[in-house]
DNA sequence: TAATAAAAAGACCTATATGTCTTTTGTTTT
DNA sequence: AAAACAAAAGACATATAGGTCTTTTTATTA
């Protein structure tokens, strides 16, 4: 399971994407509001996601969040790394730290392909795959 | 990711069932050196599991852990859900609570199916069949 | 039956995730 | 340049997972 600030910060990216399509720059009041999360946290979360370079910000009056030229998509692997590590790809089911092909756990076998799919699903999806999934319909993103 | 006191449970539950071919009954010393867990806290967990009637136990000189020929097979599904309820098989990748299919999230169909492999394999593996697996020698459950 | 062994129970402590509040820094507008 | 605005930074608070310690209960055995 992801943690709460990984989906918080999964959710805004996506947000702050859609309202790019827009030509919009929403502000942390906004994208708090919009994912329902405690605007004090989510600043947190978004300085992380700045300082990581995942996203950009401008400071003062209009200013906001948002996804600069420069920046590559964002796979959700990289969202969930710089939130909260690796080891949800990589770590064994029962927490040995030893687990591998030639000293398999008793879960090696049939775990390794799950990891693997989930790690295949975190590398191929991006924020903007996820909010081209939004826009046209196929999906939602809020609680309600 | 599994907690560490899931991790915890079903290490101590795949050593006490694979004493249990050798007719032995391990006390809690024993069962935290072989998990490598600290004893107080192994202890949190073995009460948490014969509480629930996962498990049996014996106070009193040469007590001890052990299956009762009454108790079924024990899932790892039921193990887990005993240690840290079963979000990890049910909840939305987004922590959405609405999620579903008439109201997907954009994971929803990638990731269902990896939740649905994880609830299987923990309703289809069992103590008996992981410590099985030790026994004939094709995976360790040990940290070195 | 007294001494001893071992699990059960409960109070406590620590680290981390989550959440809040205040001050500082940088940007825009007047 | 001054005022207003909004993100950055950092100190603080709370909840939960993980971990420790002491006392109580129950069983065994000398």
């Amino acid at each position: 399971m992801l943690t709460k600030s990984t989906q918080y910060a999964i959710r805004a990216l996506v947000y702050i994407q859609l309202q790019s399509y827009n030509q919009k720059r929403p502000g942390l009041a906004e994208i708090a509001k919009e994912i329902e999360a405690p605007e004090a946290y989510t600043a947190k979360i978004m300085q992380i996601l700045t300082k990581h370079k995942l996203l950009s910000s401008v400071k003062g009056r209009g200013g906001g969040f948002f996804f600069s030229e420069k920046e590559p998509e964002t796979s959700l692997y990289s969202v969930i790394v710089v939130m909260e590590g690796d080891s949800c790809f990589t770590s064994c089911a029962f927490g040995l730290s030893s687990c591998s092909s030639s000293k398999p756990c008793p879960l090696h076998d049939k775990y390794g392909p799950i990891k693997e799919a989930f790690l295949k699903l975190a590398q191929e999806e991006t924020i903007q795959t996820l909010a081209q999934k939004i826009k046209h319909g196929d999906a939602v993103i809020n609680l309600l």
